[in-house]
This record gives C-alpha cells, sequence and structure tokens, in this order.
DNA sequence: CTAATAGTGTCTTTTAGACACTATCGG
DNA sequence: CCGATAGTGTCTAAAAGACACTATTAG
C-alpha cells in the first residue's frame, strides 16, 4: 500500500439493501419508488450513503431501520459484496457496498414515515421487472446468497418470528428454494440438529389438525450435516 | 435511493489482495512491507486505489500483476468482502474492497520490478505477526474463505500448475486444512466427481513408486456431494 | 366418524471411511 | 528382492429418502 490517501479519486461510497421476508408463503423484498433521475419511477433497493464516522455494518443496520420503520428489526444482517462498476450510477463513480438482511413478516411499511416508499414485491415478480442501477443483478446475488446459506446454516430461523413450529421452518425452506420437502423427514432432520431448535414445551393450534410444538431458535449456527438442495 | 452523489463525504476506495499459494506444501501469503507511515516497515497485504474508469474486478487484477510481477497471474481471483470502518485508516476515510486470490507456486517477486518489495510469508507464521491496518483480519477472512471453499468447489486446483496429479490436489487440501487425508478415498472421491479431473493420458514419475496419472482441471466448478472437513 | 396436520418408526439405497489388496516404479 | 507411491476392491457404519403408521386436533 504505497499511496497518498489525500490525493484520492472522486468516489462515493453507498450501502444498497436486499431486505428478504416471507409473507403469505412467498419470499418478498423490500423495494423503492425513485422519486428522481435517473430512474425516476423506477423500482430500487432501499440504500443511502455511509456517513463519515459510521461502519459499513452499522449504516446498513441505520438504512434498514430507516426504511422499514422499525426501530430495531428482528432477523438477521450481513455483507454481501461490493459493486464498483464504473458506470453503474451515471451520474459519477459510486461504489456500493450491498447487505443481505432476512426477516420475519414485517408490517407494511407504514405512511407518513421516511419508509412511506418503501413496499414488499414478490421476488418472483421483481426479478421479471427492470429495476434502477444495477440493482437485478444485486438482488439476484442476495437471493442465491440466501439459498445457499439455507444449505448449511440455521439462518432459515431469520425468517421466523421468535417461537416458530416446524412446518414454519419448513415453509421458509420451500419457499426460497421453490421446492416441496418431506414433512417427516424434515422433521426429524431439524429435531435432531443438536441446538438448532430449543423445545418451548407449549403447542399451537392452526386450524385443524394436531397442534405443533412451538420452538425458539437455539444457539447452533451451522447445519452439520448440511442439507442438500438437489437430491 | 434518495442521495445527492455530488455531495458526498470524502471517502478513498482502495483494493487489498490476499494472494495464496503453496510453496514446499505450506500455504503462503504474499505481503509487502510498508515504507512509509503509518506502520512503516509493518507488514502488510497488497494492495492500491481504484482508478477513475476501472471496475473493482480489473483494479484487483492489475493490482495482482503489478504485485506478482506478473502479466497474466494464473490461478482464480475473486471478491473477497469489504471492509470501511472509520478508524481503520488513522489518515483518513478508506474503505477496502478485499480480493482473494489462489495461484499454484510462483517465484519470487523479483528485485528491481514494482513488486521489489513483496515476499511469500507462511500464513501459520503472518498469521501470527502484527500487520498493518486490520490486514490481520482480511488475511483471516480470506483464508477461512479458501479453507471454506475447498470444501464445495473445485477451487483446489486453481493452487496447482496446469497439469497436476491426484497427489498434488490432495496436498493442496493437506495444506489449507492442515489435516492429513486418506490416499485411497481421496483418489476414489476426486476421480468420480464428473467433470472435475481431464486424464491427460500421460503419467509422471516422482522419485520411487509408481508413476501417477496427470490431469487437467475439468469444466466442474461445484462438488457434488461436497468434501467435509470434520469427520 | 372424516379430514387434516404433527410426529415416530422402519426399510432401502447411497455414501463416507477404514483398510486389504494389486500395480508399477527406484534401487 | 524391498520400499515406496499409485490405484482398486470391499466391508461397515452412517445418513438420506420413501413411506407406513400413530397422535391429536376441527368439524
Amino acid at each position: 500500500m504505497t499511496y497518498d490517501p489525500t490525493a484520492f479519486p472522486r468516489v462515493a461510497v453507498t450501502v444498497d439493501l436486499v431486505v428478504l421476508t416471507l409473507r403469505g408463503g412467498a419470499l418478498h423484498v423490500l423495494l423503492v419508488e425513485r422519486g428522481e433521475e435517473p430512474f425516476r419511477g423506477r423500482l430500487a433497493l432501499p440504500g443511502g450513503f455511509v456517513r463519515p464516522d459510521e461502519t459499513l455494518d452499522d449504516a446498513a443496520a441505520r438504512e434498514l431501520a430507516e426504511e422499514t420503520g422499525l426501530r430495531d428489526v428482528p432477523g438477521h444482517l450481513e455483507q454481501l459484496r461490493s459493486y464498483g462498476d464504473p458506470a453503474r450510477d451515471p451520474r459519477m463513480r459510486v461504489v456500493s457496498v450491498a447487505y443481505l438482511a432476512l426477516a420475519p413478516d414485517l408490517p407494511e411499511p407504514a405512511a407518513g414515515t421516511d419508509a412511506a416508499d418503501a413496499r414488499w414485491v414478490p421476488v418472483a415478480r421483481a426479478s421479471g421487472t427492470a429495476l434502477a442501477f444495477d440493482h437485478a443483478a444485486i438482488l439476484a446475488d442476495g437471493v442465491e446468497r440466501a439459498r445457499a446459506k439455507l444449505e448449511y446454516t440455521s439462518l432459515a430461523t431469520a425468517f421466523c418470528p421468535p417461537e416458530f413450529t416446524v412446518a414454519d421452518l419448513r415453509g421458509v425452506y420451500e419457499a426460497v428454494w421453490g421446492t416441496a420437502l418431506d414433512p417427516r423427514n424434515f422433521h426429524r432432520k431439524v429435531t435432531s440438529t443438536p441446538g438448532l431448535l430449543v423445545d418451548t414445551g407449549r403447542t399451537r393450534a392452526e386450524g385443524r389438525g394436531r397442534p405443533a410444538a412451538l420452538y425458539r431458535a437455539g444457539d447452533a449456527r451451522a447445519l452439520q450435516p448440511p442439507f442438500t438442495r438437489e437430491a
């Protein structure tokens, strides 16, 4: 590193967020409608400048709170990757550090807040839509990261409320992967992974059928052995 | 994204490289000795500014060529993650996009070139050394990424020359993971993964013992099923 | 009762790992 | 011959997937 950082090129650094949640059994992403050029009226990922005295993680958490209108957003937040093509923003050089957030079903962003222009869009629809900037590529990378991480981590619990059933967790996998899983084998697999689920001792009746046991997420972060998508 | 990119905070964007190779059966990383403050005399990851008209990937590839002194560096190059703590560089706000490069045994960077101050350092030693900035954390993240990716991708071949034996490939795993693998089961596993290895039809005698078949890397990028580190 | 969902048991096929055995070299 | 490394065959234990079966609810 032999450079003079006071003579650096002019670059702006932003964070962009891929916020995924499950609504009605379908994967949704949080998008905002742009009110100004370029790409006025086009849908875009929420995001904004990194402030001078905050870390990248802090900037992502701040934007997430602002865009959802929630003080503390439950779920999971991790850095995805950075995008810096010189032509990705027509106005100037903008390097964007993208973050991936996974959250349980959140309320529709309330009108009258900073998040008024944000909305949940099914990923299946958003992926077929032209988004602003290179946000379609970022969204695709975020969805693929989520899909892959379900295989070998306990990340699926980030899509669930604090207490959930095995069927809830299975629904996460089925929605994110787009495949049906055998309920019986899935049940045996997740309940036999040590530290993944903590039994609350209570049950929840969901219409007809035997009531399901309620669990909380355990300490386990890695799934050993991993689930496999293709079988 | 409701911001004015012409009123952005002053940020510099650099790329830093974690270049890993195998030398004498041990994992090595390319480090440079800093010639100026801060951290004068301290070892650091190679890196530098992203130029105004190049992509992040191009910047990483350019720095890699400059620091190794090679026109076209064989192996693999991918983005690792970005580091942007406001205090990571005492001079000003610097966001660094780190890249991970894996290469076959490269020559010692030649004196008299741009890469004259670069050298190969065993990862085991570098990890115990105080590096400049937050480079120790970046190095640890890069090594962990390499370790993890060997499990489920064909990335190990990036450490090998164009033609290599099964024992060469096994040596990569053993060096990066720090574990011994059963040569017979390893052989069966890699040769039975479709598309991973292409038999050249030739063999290579390495001292005593039966000559080993020479392979080239195939098209397969993913290992299905993956190798497992802990068993 | 029936329909529906939760959860357990068991069988079969596949796979990982241990390791005996054969093949081919240098000396 | 011996010792070393390359490569194959085979056995066993574990795991994945298919699916019969039991448990508990609503109606």
